[in-house]
DNA sequence: AAAGAATTCAACCGCTAGACT
DNA sequence: GAGTCTAGCGGTTGAATTCTT
């Protein structure tokens, strides 16, 4: 396959845009949406390819984006992402409302990366640099240039459970299932972020445009706080290091997507078990490399609809071999630590071959959370279908027309509780 | 002020997976 | 099942800009 197909014809303009160009690709796609995006540079009259200018409305045309530098809290929940999702800089993107995978890469290679140094961290394994050179990592022989594949280091074992060692302070007070209560903001655990990415968003909202495809409505919002701070502090050397203890995601938001982004692995039997909660098969753009032991360690919360793709184009252990995220660490060292994952793999190694993937939604982990389940995958599809007819003509319409599942959604606030609640009781259960 | 180095960032490239035929 | 098209992803490049000497 490769190149698309457009990119062989003659005369194909490369290069910048120029303000005109960036103009009849604005004019098109407010009349006529982008559609096919194959097709856009012909009835655009533009001498581009189509995957040109998808990428040029994506990563700039795009009325929802937010410009600028990057806040503080913007780069602490970027560090603390990539900590889990390693170089999946869409998922990474998903988590900061207008930003672009495309951007947040440029900021991590040419910002981050340093920053992080500086502080004496690796950033790709998220280890002190010193440690890491311990551990028989392979050295990071890469220019800062090519730093953004080719020093990844594919002996990693999981960016957070090579975090452990900064968790370990605080190791005690582990958390289960982060839930925020609306009810008991100051609840303990549940650190909110001074300034969430969404409200951030949610100024911009108030203040102009917005997108059907990225636009949330003021909402409740639960955190899935990691409980103890990553060793980051901000750096505006505050030492205020609870800001950005927690990932957050909007309630509202609370689809199959942001759980895949956002939710920490989960030791699958520790789910199936106590939550009949039935597993994926080996999913090899989740890093999976078989149904042996290696892959039971790199399952993960991924609720994606099993029917739209699960994150598509999320290469799991990338071509590098990086395992960004391994679940057995995670549950070791931060996130469930008194779980023996080593105990379980065979357990566990066996019930992935048999339980299918799809089931995960529709199975009987859906069971559990029917009534959740059937109104918010309708909503999902609501979205996507919004998404995919996006039209900047109809963009409050749609807007608008998308809060109304969202209003729906805060309708039933309760539900989500319950059903999260349930999740955290199954946990501590574990 | 000028030249070179370093940095930033928009855009391109190659690849993958899903949908479709 | 094979081939093709398409969307989307992460890695890389290179021009423009900024910084340093």
């Amino acid at each position: 396959m490769g190149r698309h197909s457009c990119c062989y014809k003659q005369k194909l303009r490369k290069g910048l845009w120029s303000p005109e160009e960036d103009e009849k690709l604005m004019n098109h796609i407010t009349k006529h949406g982008h559609g096919c995006w194959s097709s856009v540079p012909k009835l655009a009259g533009l001498q581009r390819c189509g995957k040109s200018c998808r990428l040029r409305w994506i990563n700039y045309l795009r009325p929802d984006l937010k410009r600028g530098a990057f806040s503080q809290e913007e780069e602490d929940l970027i560090i603390e992402l990539h900590a889990v999702l390693g170089n999946r800089w869409s998922q990474i993107a998903a988590q900061l409302p207008g930003r672009t995978d495309n951007e947040i890469k440029n900021l991590w290679n040419s910002c981050i990366k340093k920053k992080l140094r500086q502080k004496g961290i690796d950033p790709n394994t998220h280890k002190p640099l010193a440690e890491a050179d311990c551990s028989g990592a392979a050295p990071t022989i890469s220019t800062e240039r090519t730093s953004g594949s080719s020093d990844v280091n594919p002996s990693s074992t999981g960016a957070l459970g090579n975090l452990s060692h900064l968790l370990s302070e605080t190791a005690q007070s582990s958390m289960l299932l982060p839930v925020y209560d609306k009810n008991h903001p100051e609840t303990p655990n549940l650190a909110r972020p001074k300034v969430p990415p969404k409200e951030l968003f949610l100024d911009q909202l108030t203040a102009g445009h917005e997108s059907s495809s990225t636009c949330r409505s003021s909402g409740q919002t639960l955190y899935f706080p990691f409980q103890q701070p990553l060793g980051y502090s901000s750096e505006s050397g505050s030492g205020d290091g609870a800001s950005m203890n927690s990932l957050w995601f909007n309630q509202n938001d609370f689809n199959c997507s942001t759980i895949s982004t956002v939710m920490p692995p989960v030791s699958p039997s520790a789910l199936s078990t106590s939550m009949g909660l039935n597993l994926p098969p080996n999913n090899p753009r989740h890093g999976g490399t078989g149904i042996g032991s290696a892959s039971v360690d790199s399952l993960y919360w991924d609720g994606t609809n099993p029917s739209s793709s699960s994150s598509t184009g999320s290469r799991g252990s990338n071509s590098l071999g990086f395992e960004p995220q391994s679940t057995s660490s995670i549950l070791e060292n931060s996130v469930f630590p008194w779980t023996d994952v080593g105990q379980e793999k065979d357990s566990r190694a066996h019930l992935v071959e048999e339980l299918k993937w799809p089931d995960l939604l529709h199975g009987t982990f859906a069971e559990t959370t029917v009534a959740m389940q059937d109104q918010s995958q309708s909503l999902y599809d609501d979205v996507i279908k919004a998404e995919s007819q996006f039209n900047m003509e109809g963009i409050c319409a749609s807007w608008y027309q998308n809060q109304q599942p969202q209003q729906q959604l805060q309708a039933a606030p309760d539900m989500y509780d319950k059903d999260l609640q349930r999740m955290q009781l199954s946990f501590e259960n574990i």
